[in-house]
DNA sequence: CTGAAAGCGCTTACAG
DNA sequence: CTGAAAGCGCTTACAG
């Protein structure tokens, strides 16, 4: 059986004796059709192999059944060429992906960079050709106050992964906080009476509460700050371990590290090891993150591991209802889970 | 400066005092405009922030400027849920993003089953809906007859990525033969002279071509046939091992393997480990393949890298030059990197 | 419940 | 070098 390359909605039309409206309703699961007709031409459809053409239906006035997805440009490139895997994205994909498939949408992924002058400009370009239904931004682009004001204004749907808002948005996260205060707890009921926060840039608002969260949590405890240091990160390696370096140089230095994620976490590690500290009798380390290679390392790191896939799947869920002019906006709270591996223990003496 | 939310080509048209055909062809960089025009034009876009409707573009004959990649459905989400990363997929985004993002064109992954009845109707709905330029095919895809017989009649170009035969497809590969002669000469030269090869399963065809090069390599050598033991694997941790097992218990048992893909490498490493084998010392390992996983494992393993994302770019590159009416379909060889690291090392004796 | 009409925003021949 | 016309394949009001 050889189709032509090409059907169309009047072929089908045409095959099942109706006007191109009447199949348009069918294939949209439009009302005011008679069951028989209905039936006509869904077998029509079968049988010529019928697909809608998604530009034709978008410039017929439906929805675009697209989902763009937009990620930092430079940190997906870098993660991706340092060949350290890119847990993250792939969560990402498949989060969004399961969702759009169920959905009939397509996903597509967009790499946007980050610099005040070129963000808004890529996004138009990638907005402007695609029209998407709707667009999830993940950290940093989703604390970017002017290019969230760029797409309300657009009038395109947005949903961000790891912001607390809601409002006019679609906010999926997690509970950052409570996170941190379980963490900080499992340390302190071990017995660590010092502990060091390699946080992650100022700019990430999770990062944000988890500072405040970690601060507290000592001083309920009645931990005094100087008990408890944070180092600045930027979620890479180098600065670190410098960073870890100072804090392990102090008199009483941390007896265990919390790691905003797992490049510090690792490199943690690393110090620990340069420094004659084994991990965990010396030294306790958790990340607050956990990629494959945390589960792999050795020891494998205790970590919170957040729910990424889930996040972006509620994202997808929520901008394609709202394309369906359902209600969709608010904020959504994923559970994330705490993975006790090998990485921490009691400290020594 | 509060850009109307749509602007269309009749906007830059009104606003440059011209038509919209003189529009079109200026930003389709085509021929017959005269300077003066194109200039004012030109600015008029950058003014408006016009960026072109893709469905409209579409529709009115262009190209769609979408390539749609397609990987295993199954594989791929198994890769995604069991954490452990999913570096191909990673170095395939990273390819195909990176070239399509320098002629404005946009990726879109789809994952599709590979059971028989199912692969080609997955296909017809992301091919009809999506109307892409080019489609790109990644094992066991590239290797469908049927579906790329199907894709042929569609009249879509067509990648394949580990496929050698080019004709009217763009296939992307690397020199397997060659990177197998290098690796068993690699341990030829340290002095081995009792190599096993546990290779992939003989429906993979690079595995093929490996086999072929690794008896040939011995050949040449003067090693015989019983020196170089040839296992079949399935690219499972499992059978791997079972396989192992029974070359090591050999009367002399090789000195040396070589693991036609990552999971089989651990295998070879765990055996090993379970022997009371030192790696290096009492086993030299090297992987066909070099994800993540393998560059931290202990000790690294020296291995060959595929390329990947130069693969992917490559394919995506010909697809675009083709849809342009350019020449593209071909046979393209990629460089592979032998890379090596902890895991091979002179035979004791 | 069904169809004839208009239009989405472009591009491709075709005229001039 | 430039523009008026037709059309891509759909959907959305609108009419019956």
């Amino acid at each position: 059986m050889h189709k032509p390359a090409k059907v169309t909605i009047e072929d089908v039309a045409a095959a099942a004796g109706v006007s191109r409206q009447t199949v348009s309703r069918v294939i949209n699961n439009g009302p005011n059709v008679k069951p028989a007709v209905r039936q006509r031409v869904e077998a029509m459809v079968e049988q010529l192999g019928y697909v809608p053409n998604l530009s034709a239906r978008r410039m017929g006035g439906a929805r675009s059944y697209l989902i763009l997805s937009i990620n930092d440009r430079a940190r997906t490139f870098e993660n991706w060429t340092s060949g350290r895997g890119n847990d993250w994205v792939d969560q990402m994909l498949y989060g969004g992906m399961s969702e759009c498939e169920r959905h009939n949408y397509h996903m597509v992924l967009e790499l946007i960079d980050t610099d005040a002058g070129t963000t808004i400009p890529q996004i138009a370009r990638a907005v402007g050709s695609l029209r998407p239904d709707g667009v999830i931004l993940t950290p940093p682009h989703c604390d970017n106050l002017e290019l969230v004001a760029w797409l309300e204004r657009q009038g395109i749907p947005c949903a961000r992964v790891g912001h607390y808002e809601g409002g006019n948005f679609v906010d999926v996260f997690m509970d950052d906080e409570g996170a941190m205060r379980e963490v900080t707890r499992h340390l302190l009921d071990l017995g660590h009476r010092s502990i060091g926060f390699l946080a992650g840039p100022l700019n990430y608002g999770p990062s944000q509460k988890r500072r405040k969260a970690f601060r507290e949590a000592l001083a309920e405890a009645g931990i005094p700050p100087e008990a408890g240091p944070i180092g600045a990160g930027n979620f890479y390696f180098d600065m670190a371990v410098s960073v870890l370096e100072t804090m392990l140089a102090a008199p009483s230095p941390p007896t265990a590290i919390i790691a905003d994620n797992d490049k510090m976490a690792f490199a943690a590690l690393h110090v620990a090891a340069d420094r004659g500290l084994k991990v965990p009798d010396d030294l306790s380390v958790i990340s607050f993150e956990d990629t494959p290679g945390v589960r792999f390392s050795v020891p494998p790191l205790t970590a919170i591991r957040q729910p990424t896939a889930a996040m972006v799947g509620k994202a997808c869920a929520q901008l394609i209802a709202l394309s369906k002019g359902e209600e969709g906006m608010g904020a959504f709270e994923l559970p994330y889970e705490f993975v006790v591996r090998a990485t921490t223990k009691a400290p020594r003496g």
